[in-house]
DNA sequence: GTGAAACATGAGTCAACATTCAAGTTAGAA
DNA sequence: TTCTAACTTGAATGTTGACTCATGTTTCAC
């Protein structure tokens, strides 16, 4: 499971305000093993059955020391879900940049992201949940891939690489296609490797449903 | 908003079992009030901010008779989870029936989907937070579509209205493209039409990213 | 070496419900 | 009409868990 870097703590957005930045060495430690025992709690039991004492006990600390670095049991569930979109768009383009053109991309980016998402079932739990505990954290986090994705299909289209089309609605059925495959094929079920999933769904993202024309 | 008919309280199926069958008719009544009155407090407030008080004074009734009909708040959870699928389908399959295909289905059902969650946002809310607070409940709902879209694809793959493709990882790729698109569209924003988002995304699902070949 | 700022500790506070239950009231079959 | 099962009521119970705080310990700049 992912180690999460004290660097989550350190971030100073919208969405993660004011985290007390530790100033010894020691602190950051804590910090680091709190941060790291918060993603395993919230990702094992659910933003409503973690508790802090959960939280504080994994991570070996005193249940005080957590409100030393966090205002509030939210606040380090929203600043986990900030760090997994960085986490994510980390790992995805550095497998997406080598692709020779976006249909390519598209496939072997849905591949990286069930392969990530199998590696980080806890903190991808804590994504998801986020829509019912910080909507707002939830939004942005989309907000940001939808962003990339209107981008890269503009950008495509204008090379002629793909067909033209309706770029933003194009774009969330993307991200949806992405969410619902990584939750069955990452979260649920890893029978099938990421490799097969994503050239099933990568034929499909490429050609439709409409049947080649026959040949003559 | 949806109104709940009491006929959820009669289900008994393996996620909704035992609550209490009401004998008379002031029974049936104060079931159905008890019912509308949840679903709009889960959906408003979510699981966790709801509480059964908060269900009892919308309903206009006491707090001790929530546990007339109900054994836990878990349970009416599950109750309107699983409704709300029954209620999806029905709709759907209505104004599918018409299709003379499967790739002019996939459009019609994105478009009634679309305006069914427009009109039952409080309800669709519960569907997805099931995810967190009932999880089988949650797989139970979508095993039945992706069931269902599995046979259509099938179906149509052997009329040759299709590419052939993997039906499973195709179905979950559609059901992750309606999910979104129905959040997106229909959940947090209103501005376009239902038509004109099943429009764009019904030209993707069709044709998919590639691009016409060029006329010579 | 030292003292002030950082940090650690965990018992105690407090509010929020879910659920129970004993005491009533009403419906409707006979 | 009568009587019992069905239903209603809301105060009381009990648990849970986030957050506070007063006291103690460690760090590190000087």
């Amino acid at each position: 499971m992912g180690r999460v870097e004290a660097k989550v703590g350190a971030m100073h957005n919208a969405t993660s305000p004011s985290n007390k930045v530790p100033r010894t060495e020691r602190g950051r430690r804590t910090l680091a093993k709190l941060l790291e025992a918060a993603a395993a709690e919230f990702g094992e039991r659910g933003y409503h059955e973690a508790s802090i004492t959960g939280i504080t006990q994994r991570a070996g600390a005193a249940l005080g020391s957590f409100y030393t670095y966090f205002d509030s049991k939210e606040q380090v569930f929203r600043a986990l879900v900030s760090h997994m979109g960085h986490l994510t768009r980390k790992w995805i383009a550095e497998r997406v940049e080598s692709a020779p053109n976006r249909i390519v991309a598209e496939r072997i980016g849905l591949e990286a992201f069930i392969e990530f998402v199998r590696a980080h079932k806890d903190l991808y739990r804590i994504v998801m949940e986020a829509q019912f505990v910080a909507e707002d954290a939830y939004r942005d986090y989309y907000a940001v891939f939808e962003e990339a994705y209107r981008r890269n299909l503009a950008v495509a289209g204008e090379r002629g690489e793909i067909r033209p089309g309706h770029d933003e609605v194009r774009a969330w059925a993307l991200i949806g296609m992405n969410v619902f495959l990584g939750l069955r094929y990452g979260v649920w079920d890893d029978s099938l490797s990421a490799a097969e999933v994503a050239a099933a769904a990568g034929d499909f993202m490429a050609f439709g449903l409409t049947p080649a024309p026959k040949a003559r």
